[in-house]
RNA sequence: GGGACCGUAGUUCAACCGGUUAGAGCACCGCCCUGUCACGGCGGAAGUUGCGGGUUCGAAUCCCGUCGGUCCCGCCA
């Protein structure tokens, strides 16, 4: 049907018949003689139709439209001297019409414009319910090419590493532990339901079991839960178990898989290996197991200088077992006044957002001398402001900025102001990708909600051997990789052990019998000589989200849902025939909550 | 489950503190134009201001509800 792309033409193509296809982007008609930019996936190229070729071309290219479906038949020459357009790549050459075929039209008004020339916003409900066309413009036929060539990238390289890749049921067991999972009823097993994967976890391990060594799978997963700008409930997660390796060999294998996606991707050489942090240390000075190291403001925990202070918001965060930590800001007094640090102000607000009740500061000014509330400045000895500065770093000009209470509310607190600072003060260099493995996470935590403890990762991962005498305070062989301040992938080595995995399942509140139950499957295939096994898993979609320089990983997925997990395009979830329901030994019992009761007036007070 | 913001022509936006006939660019339709490339010129059509209710002499504008969308908290190992 074509003989050649419309993006590649070149002048060293010479004098010859091209045939084309395409859409059109634009039309230029000068009475005389008519431009069209015909548009496909590599780009686009002039074709000019001149009124003394064919008479029939001529009035077709009349009548043409935007978007209308085109085959071109041609002569490629090169364009006057005069005429060449240096801003495209094609601007050299132009196609001068002999036939011209529409393939199709178009009916109606377009819901948006397409052409490489229209960047002007459009709602997203409307992109959405017309993917199609979306899907043709600039930006997402970008995103979409780009996360193609991650994919490929990243199969490339675990084929050269020895991975096999191997697809995982979508139809499988629902777990407990993790996200609400999307159910699907069993019509042969009346009353028992399939549930999609929220992970191919399980499965991978047993491929460990069944010797493969080393598995990969873009995998789609499923979690039924509310969705945010970086959550969708369907994703792809790049997925990797391999068997026989320390976890220092793991992460070295993807910190070289990591970087051949940099480079292949963007051109960028990664430096390795990637810094290592325990998240001990990374809740210490971060307040956050995932932190953005492209600026530093980090923070120093002073409970043991300011314990025994009059200032009773200080010394009774800490002796109620809670923390003071300090966020130290250079330069902070210029840059931040009092209006935005007290009630009221929009950096208080970050920090009360989080659960911090109020946010104590300190001004260094010149010669040391503290600028701060009374109740704060009469509670500190000269010495014991002195230690104070020192610790956190200070010199004249810093601002100090001070969370107290509770250890997990002070991280949180501080960890916002931490980044709401950096954004407003502009603080984070651009173009910087800082890559940081967290490792040493703790295995299990404390569940207030359900009053147990409860998997950090999940309840697979391998405890630290030094610590498999109290599994309560164990650290996990439990990694994630950071990129500014975003997890782009998680990991560990897993049990392969049944017994250590029936103790950690015990821990974490499951009966013999309901562990059992649960994941009998699992412990079975354990003491069937399981190897020693790892891996980790990327968010496919974030990572393209960030190769990308997009906000959302809806803008690289072709067809994603909006926030109420709709398909606009598809008009899905919708209601099924009664009949679909019956055969499935299922009966819903939604009802339309909007139907209030007739309002009694009278009744009412 | 909760908070915030948004919804005006096909589309992107405007319309001040509630006040004449709700405007403009692009797209669309018609006419003109032989070297443009975001072509240009002249003209035209296009609106239940998401939907429902309320306040008011008067509502795109204020209030309530509802639907849809976005961001966030909770939630998401």
């Amino acid at each position: 049907m074509r003989t050649h792309y419309c993006g590649e033409l070149r002048p060293t193509h010479g004098n010859q018949e091209v045939t084309l296809c395409g859409w059109v982007d634009r039309c230029r008609d000068h009475g005389g003689v008519i431009f069209i930019d015909l548009r496909d996936r590599t780009g686009t190229v002039q074709v000019t139709v001149d009124p003394e070729g064919s008479p029939q071309v001529f009035a077709q290219a009349e009548q043409l439209r935007n978007e209308t479906v085109l085959r071109i038949n041609g002569h490629l020459r090169l364009r006057p001297e005069d005429s060449i357009n240096p801003k495209l790549a094609t601007g050299a050459v132009e196609v001068l019409a002999t036939g011209l075929t529409v393939l199709n039209s178009i009916k109606g008004t377009l819901p948006f414009g397409v052409s490489v020339h229209d960047e002007e916003p459009v709602r997203e409900e409307l992109r959405l319910r017309h993917r199609y066309l979306d899907l043709r413009r600039q930006r997402m036929q970008r995103n979409v090419a780009l996360r193609h060539l991650v994919m490929q990238t990243a199969r490339r390289f675990l084929d050269g590493q020895g991975f096999l890749e191997v697809e995982t049921p979508m139809l499988t067991r629902s777990t407990p532990e993790g996200a609400r999972d999307y159910l699907v009823p069993s019509r042969v097993c009346g009353g028992e339901w399939f549930a999609l994967p929220q992970s191919p976890q399980l499965f991978k391990q047993l491929l460990m079991v069944g010797g493969l060594e080393r598995y990969y799978q873009l995998a789609r997963c499923f979690r039924d839960e509310d969705l945010r700008a970086d959550r969708q409930p369907e994703f792809t997660q790049l997925d990797l178990e391999m068997s026989f390796l320390s976890q220092e060999q793991i992460l070295t294998i993807n910190e070289l898989l990591v970087a051949h996606i940099w480079q292949n991707v963007l051109g960028v050489k990664l430096p390795l290996p990637f810094p290592r942090l325990s998240w001990r240390e990374a809740m210490d000075r971060y307040g956050t197991d995932r932190p953005d190291t492209r600026y530093g403001l980090e923070l120093t925990d002073v409970s043991d200088l300011v314990a025994d202070l009059k200032f009773k918001v200080f010394s009774q965060a800490v002796a109620r077992g809670g923390v003071v930590k300090c966020l130290a800001l250079p330069q902070g007094n210029e840059q931040l006044s009092n209006v935005r640090i007290k009630p009221g102000g929009d950096v208080f607000a970050e920090a009360t957002g989080a659960g911090a009740g109020g946010l104590a500061y300190i001004r260094v000014r010149d010669g040391g001398v503290l600028d701060t509330i009374g109740a704060i400045k009469d509670s500190l000895s000269p010495e014991r402001a002195q230690a104070l500065l020192q610790r956190c770093g200070a010199q004249p000009g810093t601002l100090l900025l001070f969370g107290a209470g509770d250890g997990a509310m002070v991280n949180k607190a501080l960890d916002r102001v931490r980044q709401f600072l950096a954004r407003e003060l502009q603080l984070i260099p651009a173009n910087t990708w800082n890559f940081l493995w967290v490792v040493d996470f703790p295995l299990l935590a404390w569940n207030r909600d359900e009053q147990r403890l409860e998997a950090l990762h999940h309840p697979f991962c391998a405890p630290h051997p030094a610590d498999i005498h109290d599994l309560g305070k164990a650290r996990a062989q439990a990694y994630d990789l950071v990129l500014n301040g975003l997890e782009v992938a998680g990991g560990s080595l897993r049990i392969h052990n049944a017994a250590l995995q029936q103790q950690v399942l015990e821990v974490m509140g499951f009966s013999p019998q309901e562990a059992r139950r649960q994941f009998g499957f699992l412990m079975d295939a354990l003491d069937m000589g399981a190897p020693p096994h790892g891996g980790i898993a990327y968010g496919l979609d974030r990572l393209v989200m960030l190769l990308a320089g997009e906000d959302s990983i809806r803008d690289t997925i072709a067809f994603p849902k909006t926030q109420q997990a709709r398909c606009p395009l598809a008009a899905a979830p919708a209601p099924v025939e009664p009949s679909q329901l019956k055969e499935l030994h299922v009966a819903s019992t939604w009802v339309q909550a909007n139907q209030e009761e007739p309002n009694d007036g009278a009744a009412t007070t």
